[in-house]
DNA sequence: CTCAGATCCTGTGCGC
DNA sequence: TGCGCACAGGATCTGA
């Protein structure tokens, strides 16, 4: 479901919600569902967290991390996943946090590929699946022109799979894959290698201009995404190319493509991005 | 190492 | 109305 500027939206939700009492909110306990999501938690350190207060949230990738006193709680929302404040439980609640301000904060999942894992502060460090990640466009400045030319100059895959891989740039899934090689004007079957350093430096923008132009609208909902809220996000009402297969584009009119690359549906005007 | 495809799940919407 | 099928915003594993 969720990509950098749904999950930055759901971040900045529960930080509305669990940080700004006068009081810290702390964790009477959590619970867990009997069904699995992608991982398994060890009851061991979940058993640990009682009496730990909130302190942070932050965003890493498309992961929320939880700071408590000495854990960390890891959240990886998949393509279902979701957090809300509700003491009601519903079909495929997966993970309840009993807070201390007697609210539970609830996880649910339907398709389950998400994560929820507690680890110690210094497990965080080396974090498995922290570790291989690569930049953020919207936190590092590192993420620049230079840097992902060098990343995929020697790579021949279609542009559009190296821009969501994780391991080189971090938070763009399919939406804003599509969304940004559009605005960048390439083909996103283009090979890698085949472009050229301003075509990188213009992607780059680009991703960067999608993705925060997005958390500004508080993320796409396309089907089932909400904010903390409960309310829509707004992005879904700004995009150009994602899911207007057969439809005119904004700018020339020509009738935008679609075609599965790499897995993945991925949408394109055959005027405004050529391929190389 | 790199790459494409399969895989983990459930819900929804479409065509018949 | 009901059924079967295709597809869905992600990440990881397998085998070529």
């Amino acid at each position: 479901m969720p990509e950098l500027p749904e999950v930055e939206t759901i971040k900045r939700g529960l930080e509305n919600i669990l940080l700004q009492s006068r009081d810290k909110i702390h964790i009477l306990k959590i619970e867990t569902s009997s069904l699995r999501l992608r991982n398994s938690v060890r009851r061991s350190q979940l058993n640990k967290v009682g009496g730990q207060s909130l302190l942070n949230l932050t965003r890493k990738a498309k992961y929320i991390v939880f700071e408590l006193n000495d854990f960390c709680l890891i959240s990886h929302l998949g393509m279902t996943g979701s957090w809300r404040i509700e003491k009601d439980l519903r079909n495929h609640d997966h993970v309840r946090i009993f807070l201390s301000n007697n609210e539970i904060l609830t996880y649910n999942d339907p398709r389950r590929f998400g994560v929820f894992d507690v680890v110690t502060k210094r497990e965080l460090e080396h974090y498995p699946r922290f570790t291989a990640l690569g930049l953020d466009p919207i936190l590092d400045s590192r993420f620049n022109g230079e840097y992902l030319f060098a990343q995929i100059r020697k790579r021949f895959s279609p542009i559009k799979s190296l821009i969501m891989n994780q391991q080189i740039v971090v938070g763009v899934g399919n939406i804003y894959a599509s969304e940004a090689l559009y605005l960048a004007g390439i083909h996103p079957l283009t090979f890698a290698a085949n472009l050229t350093r301003v075509q990188v430096d213009i992607l780059v923008s680009a991703i960067k201009e999608v993705l925060f132009d997005a958390i500004v609208c508080g993320g796409s909902t396309v089907s089932d995404y909400r904010q903390t809220s409960g309310s829509s996000g707004d992005a879904q009402n700004f995009l150009f190319v994602y899911g207007k297969s057969k439809e005119n584009c904004f700018y020339c009119e020509a009738i935008i493509q679609s075609q599965v690359i790499v897995g993945r549906n991925s949408f394109w005007c055959p005027e405004c991005q050529s391929l190389m």
